[in-house]
DNA sequence: AGTGTCATGTAACTAGTTACATGATTCA
DNA sequence: TGAATCATGTAACTAGTTACATGACACT
């Protein structure tokens, strides 16, 4: 359904519509050419979408997907009858961090950085977004935007946060300490 | 892995384990029978816990998991080893918002509605555990509370802000205006 | 010489969830 | 009387992802 809406503002290739929907959406919908493609043939089957097959050399032929009046109908039928399920959030990192007491407080400040990494380059690749997009999307996009900024924002805080109180620990246990039971095992 | 963690705290049967589970790392870590009870078989087949099975009238009988030294080995090796994958984040509600043009601005100002609805349990259930568990925590567990504590309170600092844009925007088309191709359709 | 972009597609796999099956006891 | 709690488990299903297969052209 998420397709059809892309659709409704142009047509694109699925390739096109992959690129799309992971600036515009990707960090709260993400979508695989292993999901676009088959979901794209079943849309066409239902006469939802129209395909235009361009030839080119050197490369698979392009096949360009222009929705239908019926694959309209159907997106604002989606929109106004599915109730949107609720949100999923899962977290390996904040799995180790549960259980931070048995793990090695440099291991665990380790994963701490790469967790920063990860939300700064989200952040970084949003605040992108924002520049070139900013003055051409629709409120009700900006809105999303704004989820995604607040969201990594938000993160970001609650990581420094994390890292001082780390520190302290670490500082407060003495450097002697640190990781005596790795050491003891060899 | 994460089973093998909490078993590390303290024996408990497949049930018991997923009422803790829900408290304390539901918001990023949902687990259900169907994943639970078959993750216990495969470790006592692996010999990483022991089971002690309490016969009782009038419901299955109890099964009581505890972990064995090699359980807890392997469990400080995965936390060791493991490089915890990225946060997965999906939400439905946000296609819609992103559609929201699209949509009947009555049907979106329900939506947002549950939306805020539903974050405001969660954060209330984050506070009882707060409330009840916040003084035997170790750091750790306080650090992942606080982060699902401010993941919800961002949210619905977000979802005030897009509830008063909604509605000024919903004023600016004016009231006869709602629902316009939706009437049409019919 | 090597990386990134364009461009399609499938098969195998992963990691679960949901629904079902069973049923006594306790509390409001 | 009805809901919640305790307690286990499986089968069928869902919704994907990852890896593979193919390969020219442009840029650095």
């Amino acid at each position: 359904m998420a397709l059809l809406g892309f659709l409704a503002r142009g047509s694109r290739t699925g390739y096109e519509l992959k690129a799309l929907m992971e600036r515009s959406v990707g960090f709260f919908f993400g979508a695989s050419y292993g999901s676009i493609y088959p979901a794209l043939k079943s849309l066409a089957g239902e006469g939802l979408v129209r395909v235009e097959e361009v030839v080119q050399s050197g490369r698979p032929n392009k096949k360009i997907y222009t929705i239908t009046p019926e694959g309209r109908q159907r997106f604002r039928a989606s929109l106004r009858e599915e109730e949107p399920s609720g949100d999923v959030f899962r977290s390996e990192f904040l799995m180790h961090l549960f259980f931070g007491d048995e793990h090695d407080p440099r291991r665990l400040l380790e994963l701490i950085g790469e967790y920063r990494s990860r939300c700064e380059a989200r952040l970084e690749r949003l605040r992108d977004v924002e520049e070139e997009f900013g003055k051409t999307m629709t409120p009700y996009q900006r809105m999303t935007l704004d989820f995604g900024l607040s969201h990594f924002r938000g993160r970001l805080e609650w990581i420094r946060e994390v890292e001082d109180r780390l520190r302290s620990l670490a500082a407060r246990d003495g450097p002697e300490q640190r990781q005596p039971r790795q050491e003891a095992q060899r």
